[in-house]
DNA sequence: GGGCCCGCAGGG
DNA sequence: CCCTGCGGGCCC
């Protein structure tokens, strides 16, 4: 089931029976009858805290794969820093008009499907579904989508290879599993502007929107990025960041007249086929094949594509292997792969591991700290808002706060009037959420079980002698179920031998670096 | 929160 | 070389 969302009362419910309860016209909750804020119900979005914690049970679940990294050619990329930079050239700072980082995988920007561990040398284990990161520069040093502001990364004549749900299209529309991808194009992009909500003219099959279709003839594997500008859809991130969220296959494409009622724009419908499980579900599985949705517009469709049943596609589904896979051999890349120098690999890693920080319980601080006490959250709810907290923080915040205020001003008695309690995370009044009995009164319902399951799991990994970082080899697995987190103890590796030594030297362009950033936590 | 503007990276 | 593009920071 895809554990998606929570009401204020604390109940949580899967996605799809919440949206066809709240179609019903249903504005109360079905376990205990109180009202949904009507927010919740027109535009529910999936709780980043619970994916966070779907996510690190599952991280820390499956050692990551450990395999020789193959290091192909060598090109420019090491003359990169680490992180992104402003140019010699351009006149602001900041990350608004950087360029790009080093990339740390060693794939070609050509590359399709899923980025294995054998292409990620420096943590040796891929980029994995629901991977985070704060931006689209951080996004494309991973490989996910190497374009810093295009949605679709292709070339006409050989396919698409990535694309990103950011929000710039009115039509796009999201149902996790499968959604509607709007091409590009049709829009006036003169007075230096990069992008513009108004479409103009007809978008055509042309550019990266016929690579988008080459993808779908070939039944390529096309990798996808959600962003957190997607406000309308319920599956991408809440509050900031760009999220990996494993491979999906075009199945149709067509064009109809766009949202705006004047001029055609290209669609595309993709349906997920990745062997890991989508990030805001709690199943243990990949996407089965399933049949394909039912498109409503698709009777207005003109130039519509769709795949021949005789041509296998080149990504399917192995019956007997139960798991999906290249069909075909996948297409041959033609650019060359940008990779790193063993060295810088290590300096790398080095920087990676620091700004991970390792320990058990630094994970948890990152990921499910109380942004009032900065511990690790003890009983935590989640506001209608998305925030999470402490209980007894939360109502700690507010107490003594009365919830009407009194407004007689000696005369007569005037009605008292509501005092407005803002969230401490963001403007939202939550008193009516603070007045919940069962947030009041000690309660377990209301505090939100699954998120506090994953925390009193990991705490419990805190509380048993931590194996010494470095002390030669992993060996101390003592219980099997040990907790192994992404780069985890068992490194060994030289590492520390040849501390210092190489500070990237500068290179040919000078840059300011901006952005230190600090590595992408789960947004709570 | 909306509009403006910038530099970059990729395609052709 | 020029054109395009579902960013990001800042100003209002």
């Amino acid at each position: 089931m895809d554990i998606l969302l929570q009401t204020p009362c604390g109940h949580n419910f899967c996605l799809k029976c919440f949206q066809k309860w709240v179609a019903l016209k249903k504005f109360t909750c079905v376990k205990c009858c109180r009202a949904i804020p009507r927010k919740m119900a027109n535009n529910p979005r999936i709780n980043d805290s619970l994916v966070a914690a779907i996510r690190l049970a599952r991280v820390s679940k499956s050692a990551a794969p450990r395999g020789n990294a193959k290091v192909y050619h060598f090109i420019s990329n090491q003359n990169r820093p680490d992180q992104a930079f402003t140019t010699e050239r351009a006149k602001r700072t900041g990350k608004a008009n950087a360029a790009s980082g080093k990339i740390y995988v060693t794939i070609p920007p050509d590359h399709f499907g899923p980025i294995p561990a054998e292409n990620d040398p420096i943590r040796n284990q891929g980029v994995l579904v629901g991977e985070f990161w704060a931006d689209r520069l951080d996004c494309r040093q991973w490989g996910a989508h190497f374009l810093h502001v295009a949605g679709i990364a292709g070339q006409a004549d050989y396919g698409a290879q990535s694309v990103t749900l950011s929000g710039g299209y009115a039509d796009d529309e999201d149902h996790g599993e499968w959604f509607l991808y709007t091409g590009s194009g049709g829009r006036d992009l003169s007075g230096n502007k990069r992008t513009n909500k108004v479409q103009s003219y007809d978008q055509t099959f042309t550019k990266s929107n016929e690579a988008l279709r080459h993808s779908c003839k070939m039944g390529y594997p096309v990798r996808v990025v959600r962003s957190h500008k997607e406000k309308r859809s319920a599956y991408a991130p809440g509050e900031k960041g760009v999220r990996y969220d494993g491979v999906y296959r075009i199945e149709k494409c067509w064009r109809k007249v766009g949202i705006q009622g004047k001029y055609k724009v290209c669609r595309y419908l993709f349906v997920r086929c990745d062997n890991e499980p989508a990030p805001w579900t709690s199943d243990e599985h990949g996407d089965p094949p399933s049949d394909l949705p039912n498109i409503p517009e698709l009777k207005k469709a003109t130039d519509l594509f769709e795949r021949k049943d005789t041509e296998t596609p080149s990504w399917g589904f192995d019956e007997s292997e139960g798991r999906w896979k290249w069909m075909k051999a996948p297409p041959a890349s033609r650019k060359s792969v940008e990779a790193l120098d063993p060295e810088e690999r290590r300096s790398i890693k080095r920087a990676i591991k620091a700004a991970q920080n390792n320990s058990v319980r630094d994970k948890l601080l990152k990921g499910f700290s109380c942004p009032i006490c900065r511990e690790v959250m003890n009983a935590p709810v989640t506001t209608p808002c998305g925030h999470n907290f402490c209980k007894g923080c939360l109502e700690g915040k507010f107490a003594g706060v009365a919830h009407v205020r009194d407004r007689s001003r000696g005369g007569r008695t005037l009605r008292s009037q509501k005092n407005v309690m803002k969230c401490p995370c963001c403007p939202t009044d939550i008193s009516e959420f603070l007045q919940n009995p069962q947030l009041i009164t000690i309660s377990s319902s209301s505090v939100n079980t699954e998120v506090m399951s994953v925390i009193e799991a990991l705490k419990e990994k805190v509380e048993e002698p931590a194996p010494e970082e470095e002390g030669g080899e992993s060996s101390g697995n003592t219980s099997e179920e040990n907790m192994e987190f992404e780069g985890g103890s068992m490194e060994s590796e030289e590492e520390e031998s040849q501390m210092v030594g190489s500070e990237d030297e500068p290179p040919t362009k000078k840059m300011k670096l901006d952005a230190e950033q600090g590595a992408a936590t789960a947004s709570v």
